[in-house]
DNA sequence: CAGGTGACTCTAC
DNA sequence: GGTAGAGCCACCT
């Protein structure tokens, strides 16, 4: 057991995401040592039952949110983002792109 | 053990 | 930028 958990590490990953800051399954995924597995970070989060966990702030590869539009969900995750200064238009979310190019500077070159 | 499913991703048109 | 097809892994029946 001395190994921890993917599913721990992957509530890491998301928890180490910076307020206001949003990232994408396959970036937490491969954050979280497991690279390909954005289908199992989509998994835990469909599972997990941490209300401080800050799910709302990973999104697909699109930028787009990871869920049926009209879905209970889909309005949380959306009005959080909002809420943490993100710009959220048409399901989409807009600075993606910086986000990409910060995500050095947020989890290091490493 | 095989088949189906899912808060995904990539490439091609 | 949208749609379509294939690949991927973990879980359920």
């Amino acid at each position: 057991m001395a190994d921890v958990s993917a599913n721990d590490r992957i509530l890491a990953a998301i928890r180490s995401i910076p307020r206001g800051q949003v990232a994408g399954y396959g970036h937490v995924a491969q954050r979280a040592g497991l690279p390909g597995r954005a289908r199992l970070v989509a998994r835990i989060l469909s599972q997990n039952d941490d209300p401080r966990l800050p799910w709302h702030r990973v999104l697909r590869s699109d930028g787009r949110i990871a869920m049926p539009e009209g879905s209970r969900g889909y309005r949380e995750q959306c009005q959080r983002l909002r809420a943490e200064g993100v710009v959220v238009e048409n399901g989409r979310v807009r600075g993606l792109a910086a986000v990409k190019t910060l995500d050095e500077a947020i989890w290091g070159p490493s």
